[in-house]
DNA sequence: GCCGTTTTCGGCCCGACTGTTTTCAGTCG
């Protein structure tokens, strides 16, 4: 059992003792480590048979006995006694904004409604009002949640969001000039989740401009309709579908708002029970002392240094340890864009890119790398124009060409080797020696079982011309789960062959996953931030791997390609 | 159910908004 899997049992509990009524602060432990096993680096399971589930932080005797049932039985009695009285489906309800543990209880005991389906049609059906506490206005919230709830249901890549909200900030910026005094993204964009549900944004302007501001922003071209706006706040649905979630805060709220509202929100209540044991009481706008002494920052790092902590790099704040690492002392020194020197997996006309070798590396050089390697699909590949062997021998002459064009800049002729079904590389042995930089992929044929994929990618990682995994489990965010691994298998047998795992830039990849890349180093695994591009626009995405790298607790250190051109070369031969 | 710079028992993050409940509960972020 995964550890998703093992965590996904835990969150329905949390869901149905809530509509129950039990316990909150039972529910709350519940919820705290569904989160907390989900995101866990390593297998919950090899911790439980190492008998140390509760050196985790938010699992005590109880949750751990109850993961062990999981493991032996593949079930949770607690959790089967409980929904034999209570519908699954009355869990679902609460998916709907508006609708939360009591409302969904009260709608089933009064209307027997146990999904969403069957909410929409009593709602059409102008039956909801018959429950206690829903009137005409919450109907009509509820209709309007059922709606949102569709329209939500597909979540926009980072690599989408992220340059909408900033497009949208500058040009909030820019038509009120002297209005914006501070701005920034918020919520998950700026904690760079590979996937954003709202996009939240920040601004920071005079308590006075604050509606004028609010008016300005709602009338953006971008902005097709509002849901409703205040004088702090408004929420606006975009012509490209995002909703946009708007706060205006004064300048000296700016420190306690943008921690606040960028989150996580596990991290922020960490944060304020921290602030609570040294007798402040924290909101979004100031922290307030035992002697109702109120105080104001102006910037985020003072608020972590009077509690007595180090600033937390927003793609920490999961509350993952990052808390207690600050306290230590320990936190990563996170790798940055401006470490990385070159870029070790991209495309040429020669397969399926649109640039050609040249201008690929002229593109890199421009972005201030020292080296990148073209590694153009193999020949297996066959609607990418795989390379065949010969192919590549030709294709080595016109690096060389371009080499010498390029002066201070190395191009590295690599490849991007298909990792077959049955688990053999798409090159011999020799045609991989002469290559400076291998890396493997699994592109076709993911759909076998665990143990074949599995299996393949080891077949990969012990060969030694392999240097580089690629995009680990193939999946494509939003429309492609990634193969079943047993990636701790996979990530041991890395660290012991030192065969490099990418973690693929691509927006729609992001694969690693931060939490793989988390154990990958943990386990002594170098990584490689890679771009995947077919062109040379495809260079920029490398940004979104760095912020995954970070995710990962990545340090330059643990990254192959912040190595001068040497020291990669010495290390890859 | 978890946990300890105040604790092995008694707490557990906080404010805004909204609708319907005439004094506040529910939901959200």
């Amino acid at each position: 059992m995964t550890n998703q899997q093992i965590a996904t049992h835990f969150a329905r509990l949390a869901d149905v003792m809530e509509l129950r009524g039990d316990n909150l602060f039972k529910i709350r432990a519940y919820r705290r480590a569904a989160q907390t096993i989900d995101g866990y680096p390593r297998s919950i399971a090899a911790l439980r048979d190492a008998g140390s589930l509760t050196e985790i932080d938010g699992i005590g005797s109880a949750i751990a006995d109850k993961i062990g049932e999981l493991l032996d039985t593949g079930r949770l009695s607690l959790l089967d006694r409980l929904e034999a009285e209570l519908p699954a489906g009355v869990a679902t309800l609460m998916q709907v904004p508006e609708i939360g543990p009591k409302s969904a209880r009260a709608l089933y005991d009064t209307l027997g409604i146990d999904s969403i389906e069957a909410l929409a049609a009593a709602a059409e059906a102008g039956r909801l009002e018959a429950v206690k506490g829903i009137g005409p206005r919450t109907v009509q919230r509820i209709v309007a949640g059922i709606e949102a709830l569709q329209r939500r249901s597909d979540r926009s890549l980072l690599g989408v969001a992220l340059p909408r909200a900033e497009a949208l900030l500058a040009a909030l910026q820019a038509a009120a000039p002297n209005t914006v005094l501070h701005s920034s993204v918020a919520g998950s964009l700026r904690r760079c989740l590979p996937t954003i549900g709202d996009m939240d944004l920040l601004v920071a302007a005079a308590p006075e401009d604050g509606a004028t501001l609010i008016a300005t922003f709602n009338a953006l071209p971008w902005v097709a309709q509002s849901f409703g706006s205040g004088e702090r706040k408004s929420r606006v649905q975009l012509h490209s579908g995002e909703e946009v979630d708007l706060r205006v805060v004064e300048p000296r709220h700016w420190g306690c708002a943008l921690a606040y509202f960028t989150g996580s929100k596990e991290h922020n209540i960490r944060i304020r029970e921290i602030a609570q044991r040294q007798g402040y009481s924290l909101n979004e706008y100031r922290l307030v002392d035992s002697a109702q002494q109120e105080h104001y920052f102006e910037r985020e790092a003072e608020l972590y240094d009077v509690l007595g902590l180090p600033w937390i790099p927003p793609t920490l704040r999961e509350d993952q340890g990052e808390i207690a690492a600050a306290r230590a002392g320990e936190l990563p020194e996170l790798v940055q864009l401006s470490d990385l020197r070159g870029d070790l997996h991209m495309h040429s006309r020669w397969s399926d890119g649109k640039a050609t070798i040249l201008e690929m590396g002229q593109a890199a050089k421009a972005r201030g790398y020292e080296y990148i390697a073209i590694t153009d699909h193999s020949q297996s590949l066959g609607m990418t124009g795989g390379l065949t062997p010969d192919q590549l021998i030709a294709q080595r002459y016109e690096i060389i060409n371009a080499n010498a064009k390029l002066g201070d800049f190395r191009i590295l002729q690599g490849a991007e080797v298909e990792i077959k079904a049955d688990g053999t590389l798409d090159y011999p042995d020799e045609v991989l020696a002469q290559l400076d930089v291998v890396v493997a992929s699994m592109h076709s044929g993911i759909r076998g079982g665990r143990e074949e994929n599995t299996r393949r990618l080891l077949n990969a990682i012990r060969n030694p011309h392999v240097h580089i995994i690629g995009h680990m489990t193939n999946r494509l965010l939003g429309e492609r789960e990634g193969a079943d691994l047993d990636v701790t298998e996979i990530l041991r047998s890395a660290a012991e062959h030192g065969t490099i795992l990418e973690i693929n830039a691509h927006p729609k990849r992001l694969d690693l996953d931060a939490s793989h890349g988390r154990e990958a180093i943990e386990m002594g695994c170098l990584l490689s931030i890679d771009s995947d591009a077919h062109s040379t626009e495809g260079l920029e995405v490398m940004r979104y791997g760095v912020m995954q790298a970070q995710r990962a607790w990545a340090e330059a250190e643990d990254v192959i390609n912040s190595r001068p051109l040497e020291e990669l070369l010495g290390y890859l031969s």
